[in-house]
DNA sequence: GTATTTTTGCAACAATGATGCAATTATTTA
DNA sequence: TAAATAATTGCATCATTGTTGCAAAAATAC
């Protein structure tokens, strides 16, 4: 487990911090998104908030995490495949949100299907979000 | 187009006030998506901050204008076809976000796909935002 | 036109996120 | 492996965004 943290970050080019293992073992560990806040809960007191900020923001530019669109103005983060390249994310499944236990989750399974755009516009990339009730909740 | 206004409002049981009026002629003057920051720079020093936010919030309550997905951050609104009833809104049309002039735009004839979900998973509601460049910026 | 209800503006607060810089920690290389 | 270099962290500070309570003002109802 932690040898696969190391090798991850590794592989990113990333050097290996406390922080940076830690941040990125919650991602393992669970399967959902996570929210900045849900992070620092989880840490405590081990690091500093802008600490967890910069974490982030790293893991994102590298390919390791993506965000998922929200309504409500809540940055939500979840492990990419291992197949995205830095800054080239190609993650394209869809999101679901439960609005029972209000977890995050990625099904990677579930691709998001390319629409038809009226004239003139041109897509580069989809994001699709479906709310409704989990496996586990219903 | 000021008899619109108030008749938009009256339809959803509003008292008709300055502020409404005005922020909901911002809508309809725009076809694109607004943001809070939007409104405040185009209202100027007529309101407070807090009252956009609150006509904002009362405007999406009644079904008059609605949110869209946002990975950074930001909440953008944007008004609803007629058909939207009070907490009840119907449109599933996919959002444009255009990286060149950064508008986002309601696609209202394309509708959202319905994808199928891993067993034990009930879709309530379905939310798309395709990024490119629009027809405009083309 | 007055009474009642609703909305507004102000003040204060909470949460979220960003930046500069010195101190600390990790990596390099000799 | 130890010193040199490079990167990251924590702290202080600030900016932005959003919320709440309450009195004043405005809108609707009577």
């Amino acid at each position: 487990m932690t040898g696969k943290i190391k090798e991850t970050l590794k592989q990113n080019r990333l050097s290996i911090t406390g922080s940076r293992q830690k941040i990125l073992e919650l991602f393992l560990s669970k399967n959902g998104a996570l929210s900045h806040a849900d992070i620092e809960n989880k840490t405590g007191e081990s690091f500093d908030r802008v600490t967890v900020y910069r974490t982030l923001q790293t893991f994102v530019e590298s390919g390791i995490i993506h965000l998922i669109p929200t309504t409500d103005n809540s940055i939500k983060y979840a492990l990419c495949k291992n197949d995205c390249a830095a800054g080239h994310h190609h993650d394209n499944h869809v999101h679901f949100i439960c609005g029972e236990c209000n977890k995050t989750i990625c099904l990677d399974d579930v691709n998001i299907p390319i629409v038809k755009l009226p004239k003139g516009f041109t897509p580069q990339h989809s994001e699709m979000v479906v709310t409704g009730v989990c496996k586990e909740c219903k």
